[in-house]
DNA sequence: TTTCGCACTCTTAACGAGAGAGTGCTGAAT
DNA sequence: ATTCAGCACTCTCTCGTTAAGAGTGCGAAA
């Protein structure tokens, strides 16, 4: 059943033909049939011996016929062996590698890179790109500050992470002057900068009592303070991040235009939930990765390849991006696109460091 | 040509008639015919007879047939004087004024509060939901902050007006430490808290040379950050803001269900150029606003309708909201839901403050 | 093993007929 | 003067039929 047993079984030519079906289908849309596979495929066939060939092919599974007189049609196994073994992936020329470079200009707000990024990858592959910034297990709580708002609200500003700001207004039941929240801002900071956010919530009750003892007003200040910002904290919910872009190039493919697919489609896009449920599997993966159709286990995707790779940097994973598109994408254009864009992110990540 | 004009060469059965056949279109869709009408219309009347009256509503321009044996089918104008002087707009129960006023909850975080109210809206219509917050000419600057983060890099937060925080990262030449940067937000605090922010860009340099003078070493470095700071602002595009939902329940509409109008739709939601253009002109009117097709000048929104309405707070509008459907969508329920909303909107916003 | 020829299947487009829906007009009834 | 029944007419939609086209599978020949 493995692709291996399947690609040793088959002649050499008969994966030739296989692959050059694939390319045919991938460029039409149309099922490709005998003939039209007779005349372009270099190795003088007649149209029967092919049909042989293509029968012995659909016996393993790698082809199918939509019904008896259309052509034949990938089947999503027979894509896996087509990306996993046949496919010859193109260099990208210099001009597009620019393009790329240029839009991931680092600049300096980090939603707006990987919006950014997730733009580009849909308009230079006309699909639709996505770029997952998963939440961080490891909040390192950097800075606090406190600043005084009208009426009895407080803003609260966490600088998480070297590059993340965080804003949150609470209410108070008194008022606070800004010099007593400057002194809880100094205080907490001491204690608490370079901590993660999971031991301050857990520490701030402890920390309540030590300064109960002591009686400081400042410093009880700080802890009521730090008590609110914090349970709000805890009640977010820590998703993940997610951006999109694109999406209306999937309505042009052929494939999807049935509204009521598009419109599922569409659906789980604004969900986010299980689109990043399956680009966090991505996350692991060594390097580019494609699921392929139904093997995502969404049947929203059923016509749907994803192409992924996570980016890092300095080899630590930071998040995945990756293209969503029809089965029937030009794999040998988007693979290289979606990789190099994933290093590219990479080190602009890291300039920004 | 002006509405009035038309209802009062228009006979009372006239218009009653037309309404009824509003109002039957916009349930079905479909074309409606003389027979059709004569059954639920109540006053007894003959198909004939109402084929006479409709052939006069055609030749005002208030009906059209698609071809010689469709029914009649309203045209914009005939929404027009529909919806200003036949329609009568139903109250809304109280069930519904509860969930709109649940969703309302005012909540912490002015961004998600706009984009519950979008989904709100969306989610109650069954249509497109969407909130603009335009960007405020005004901007107080309120409080200024800096954080040292790793590499040059010091990270600026503003406060402004009370209730917005904008965060940008700028790299410096040279590393600064915290004290310093405490000592120039102080600084900056004291000369400029509460002053706008254009007053603010077109001060600093005045001030850099008061400071040139008094060769104040921390001051120097304020106003060196400060520079940055808002040069960066200076570039930042002053965009409006838009918050979109609920784009996918126009899919199931069946006027735009053709794929090609549908991702022009999608695309104008995506750009938001054209949509939010659309929702400036509607800030400065009084209440409930409609636009109905192409009345709004975008083509692509031939088949729909927009029915809008500010939200003020204090006297004071702040942005705009409603929705979008297609032209036939139930006014008599959409209307009274945005503008209840719009009135929540702006308590929920007052109690804020 | 490859290829040719042939019968067969399935889709698609085109055409025409018939049904259905609705109109406009005319002339009679109220 | 309205209202309305009757009728011819128009247009769309659906359905069945047909013919063309594409492609297959298989048996027999090279």
């Amino acid at each position: 059943m493995s692709p291996e047993t399947n690609s040793s079984q088959l002649s050499e030519r008969s994966l030739y033909l296989f692959k050059a079906l694939v390319e045919h289908f991938i460029q039409d849309g149309a099922p490709v049939g005998s003939r039209t596979l007779s005349k372009d495929s270099s190795l003088n066939l007649s149209p029967a011996t092919i049909r042989n060939v293509m029968a012995d092919l659909e016996d393993f599974g790698l082809l199918d016929s939509p019904h008896t007189s259309a052509g034949r049609v990938p089947t999503a196994k027979g894509y896996r062996l087509f990306v996993d073994s046949l496919l010859r992936v193109n260099d990208l020329n210099s001009i597009e590698v620019e393009k790329i470079a240029k839009e991931l200009d680092p600049g300096n707000d980090f939603k707006s890179l990987m919006q950014r990024t997730s733009s580009m990858l849909s308009d230079i592959t006309q699909l639709a790109g996505v770029v997952m910034l998963p939440r961080t297990e490891q909040s390192k709580l950097q800075h606090i500050e406190f600043v005084v708002l009208s009426g009895n609200r407080v803003l609260v500003i966490l600088v998480v992470n070297d590059r993340e700001v965080q804003n949150r207004i609470i209410n108070t039941s008194r008022t606070y002057s800004a010099s007593e929240l400057q002194e809880a801002s100094n205080y907490l900071n001491d204690i608490f900068a370079g901590k993660d956010l999971t031991y301050v919530r857990a520490n701030i009750l402890d920390e309540l009592e030590k300064t109960k003892e002591q009686l400081s007003q400042s410093m009880q200040t700080a802890m009521e303070m730090a008590q609110l910002a914090f349970d709000y904290e805890k009640s977010k919910v820590n998703s993940d991040e997610l951006f999109f872009s694109g999406e209306t190039n999937l309505m042009d493919i052929a494939e999807l235009c049935e509204a009521d697919k598009l419109k599922k489609l569409f659906n789980k896009f604004n969900q986010k939930r299980d689109i990043l449920h399956l680009l966090e599997q991505a996350i692991s993966a060594d390097g580019i990765q494609i699921f392929i159709g139904e093997e995502s286990g969404h049947d929203v995707l059923d016509n749907c390849s994803v192409v992924t790779s996570p980016y890092e940097v300095d080899g630590k994973i930071l998040g995945v991006l990756g293209v969503i598109g029809p089965t029937r994408m030009h794999y040998e254009r988007v693979i290289p696109i979606v990789d190099i864009t994933a290093k590219m992110l990479g080190s602009a990540l890291n300039l920004n460091n």
